[in-house]
DNA sequence: TCTCTCACTTC
DNA sequence: TGAAGTGAGAG
């Protein structure tokens, strides 16, 4: 990091306040200067109880330990320095040699993501935390090849809706229920230079979805009040918290720092891939998204038809089963065929499921589904094309309300997210208005900071536009509001999001303004859980957090150990911190300068009370404002105040995440622009489903059929019996094919 | 719906 | 060799 410690000190020197520094600190290379020590510590390691304290003019007091703040990492207790402690800039404003760099991110691995997407991905959530599949990849290009880069992704939510799995297909079942507290996941290798981003293929595989509330891998990074992306307090961590039965969307970020603790006042650059969106479950409900999985994700081999895994074994024993059912049924019944005692048991169950015995596999299973095997079908013949049809079907905005039997229902479901009309996208506006542009020239969505971030101060010239965007942005929440979401990537290269996304981030005026109003940077070294440049930034700070309170008094930093010994003199030990309310624990420790305890145990958050305080927030206030963080910059804080993350805005009806579409979008126009309708209507916005699903669906049906394995009874009633019931099943098999799950007696 | 265990896989 | 990632299936 630039402000670092390690960089050589220059004795004698004083430092000079700079208007700019208190905000952009980072692009100082500051070195903290006892008088007595020699002018050069390659990692700054004080005594636990040096000296006095910091001691500095008044009015350099507070900036400059705002930096300190961000320059945690070197350990140092700075309530114990000596008292002649000198700041000193070695760089003063010697801007950085930028190139300038114009990043273009391609998803990798797009076809999958597409035929994912087609069918409505489903991602498992599990406690522990379950990986993405298809993995976030992405591939990078245009990049400063000498310029260090910070890699990020996190998930947002994609509207405000909860769904069902209903006549195989996703509908919207309501309204979200509060959101979870957001994370973001940094990709391992931040920072890593442009030319190292630009060798690899980036990839997220480690990040991990959970609805554990209480996962507590998480650190969290203070960000301004009105940064264009983030607001307030953001949460760092491997494990990325989402609901049950929601959509989401996963967003990719590149941050041109050096250093993660320049993130809050950097400059974001953010692509949406609209292919990647998901629904998040506990267990699968599509068969055919389960059978994707098993297909595709090598984890799962086990569970293919072919080889030598479990599916395969059940089959046969399944197949052994019917085999001495079979036998005994005809035994009792004085006959025997033992020449076709296998094709008799699958008699059985053709018979059973239906009359075109030999196609049970595929098209009498569609005849029964017809829409979604239309769509499934059209799906598959796009994909015959090759990569250009599935190009050509990346947008997906249409969503039929009949139902599922409906034959006739327009060729036109991209996938199976289908949005009923209470099915409000949250985020939609600067989709839209990135779509056209951004396809081919991405824009910078955001700058950072209240005030001018350190980028926009080193390069006004590049980020002039930008930051006038995110201004326009803001001065037009309206209309930025109301824009479909509905971009479409050119050849799998990512929406650039042209301003900051809802749902991201606290609200406006919370913690970050409201706690720590001056202080962009918070960080808790203790929840650090990743690797790379975290963990060993989180080695290396993991002993140091300094909050400032206000202007007051100068700065304390507390090292572990301080920071116990100096909880417990002020009446609160780390416990009963941790049991206080979010913000409370955080203006506590800020306001007395406290640190949280480095092993997680007194800041990570009281999800409870977050939970109630979403709920709360929520209730109080649905409107579609409350949800949208840059729809409100300068109306919702107080209503926000409690509210530790901030809830996504819905967006009006008539606009539309990604493939939660409208019927008919185009005609219904409305409220919706011309790009809108445009997109809508155009052939690039038709994703065509299609497919011939033939080993999906029989191995859907075989598996089923395992839990159907009949019970051998001595009695020929009750085997006849059985097998009626058998019969049942199976057809019952084949009528709900996507669910077959649910038919399990 | 969710959680847990299981057998199977990859790395 | 064992940790960790899979979906199935039972509860």
């Amino acid at each position: 990091m630039s402000l670092s410690m390690r960089d050589p000190v220059i004795p004698g020197t004083s430092m000079a306040y700079h208007p700019f520094l208190p905000h952009r600190a980072p692009d100082f290379a500051m070195s903290a200067v006892l008088g007595h020590q020699p002018p050069f510590f390659p990692a700054l390691t004080l005594p636990p109880n040096g000296a006095a304290a910091l001691s500095l003019p008044g009015a350099l007091a507070k900036p400059i330990m705002d930096q300190l703040v961000g320059a945690a990492e070197t350990g140092i207790p700075f309530s114990s320095l000596g008292p002649q402690a000198h700041l000193r800039p070695l760089k003063t404003m010697e801007p950085e040699e930028e190139v300038e760099d114009d990043p273009k991110v391609h998803l990798e691995a797009k076809e999958l993501w597409d035929q994912f997407h087609k069918r409505g991905t489903e991602m498992v959530i599990t406690k522990s935390g379950r990986r993405m599949f298809p993995p976030f990849k992405v591939r990078c290009s245009g990049l400063d090849k000498k310029a260090k880069y910070i890699l990020l992704m996190d998930i947002i939510a994609a509207d405000d809706c909860r769904y069902k799995f209903h006549n195989s297909r996703w509908m919207v079942a309501g309204k979200a229920d509060p959101e979870m507290p957001k994370r973001m996941y940094i990709h391992p290798d931040s920072p890593a230079t442009g030319e190292q981003w630009m060798s690899k293929v980036v990839t997220f595989h480690k990040l991990k979805l959970t609805n554990n509330i209480s996962d507590k891998h998480g650190f969290t990074l203070a960000f301004p009040s009105d940064h264009a992306t983030w607001q307030g307090n953001y949460s760092f961590g491997t494990q990325t918290i989402l609901n049950s039965m929601h959509k989401y969307q996963p967003r990719f970020h590149i941050v041109r720092a050096n250093d993660i603790l320049k993130l809050p006042y950097s400059t974001f650059r953010t692509y949406l891939f609209p292919e990647t969106e998901f629904i998040a479950v506990t267990a699968y409900q599509n068969d055919k998204i389960t059978q994707l999985k098993i297909d595709n994700n090598p984890f799962a081999k086990g569970f293919r038809d072919t080889g030598n895994g479990r599916r395969e074994k059940r089959k046969q024993l399944t197949l052994q089963s019917m085999r001495v059912f079979d036998e005994r049924h005809k035994k009792e019944n004085g006959t025997s065929d033992e020449s076709s005692s296998e094709q008799a048991a699958f008699n059985c169950f053709a018979q059973a499921s239906s009359p075109a015995v030999s196609t049970v596999g595929t098209s009498n299973l569609k005849d029964l589904c017809p829409s979604e095997g239309e769509s499934d079908a059209e799906a598959e013949s796009k994909e015959e094309h090759g990569p250009e049809a599935c190009d050509a079907a990346k947008i997906t905005t249409t969503t039929s309300e009949e139902p599922c039997r409906d034959k006739s229902s327009p060729a036109v479901k991209g996938h199976l997210f289908a949005a009923e009309p209470g099915g409000r996208p949250r985020d939609t506006g600067r989709l839209d208005k990135a779509s056209p542009d951004s396809r081919h020239s991405p824009a910078t969505i955001s700058s950072s900071t209240r005030g001018l971030g350190a980028e926009e101060r080193r390069s006004p010239g590049r980020e002039g536009a930008a930051t006038s965007k995110v201004e326009e942005a803001r001065a037009l929440p309206g209309k930025e509001a109301f824009a479909p979401l509905t971009v479409q990537t050119d050849a799998a290269a990512a929406h650039l999001a042209q301003g900051p996304l809802p749902g991201l981030g606290f609200a406006p005026g919370l913690a970050g303004q409201q706690f720590f109003n001056g202080h962009p940077l918070f960080l808790h070294p203790g929840q650090f859980a990743m690797g790379g440049a975290f963990s060993s930034m989180a080695a290396g700070m993991g002993p140091l957090l300094a909050t400032v309170s206000g202007a007051s008094t100068g700065v304390s930093g507390l090292d572990s150990t301080a920071m116990a010994s100096a909880a417990a003199a002020q009446g609160l030990s780390g416990a009963s911190a941790a049991t206080l309310p979010f913000h409370l624990q955080q203006h506590v420790l800020a306001s007395q300068s406290l640190a949280m305890s480095p092993f997680g145990s007194l800041f990570p958050y009281p999800y409870t009370y977050m939970a109630a305080a979403a709920a709360a927030s929520s209730a109080a206030a649905s409107s579609s404002v409350h949800r949208h963080p840059f729809l409100n910059l300068n109306t919702m804080r107080p209503r926000l105040r409690y509210s530790p993350y901030s809830i996504p805005v819905p967006v009006p009806d008539s606009s539309s995440l990604l493939t939660t579409a409208l019927p008919s979008m185009a005609a219904a126009a409305g409220p919706l622009d011309g790009k809108a309708a445009a997109l809508a209507a155009s052939p690039a916005s038709v994703a065509v489903d299609s497919g011939s699903e033939l080993n999906s669906r029989s191995s859907t049906l075989s598996s089923s059929s395992v839990s159907l394995s009949p019970k051998l009874c001595s009695e020929k009633e009750a085997a006849t019996s059985e097998l009626q019931s058998i019969q049942r099943l199976v057809s019952g098999l084949e009528a709900k094919p996507d669910r077959s799950r649910s038919t399990s007696p």
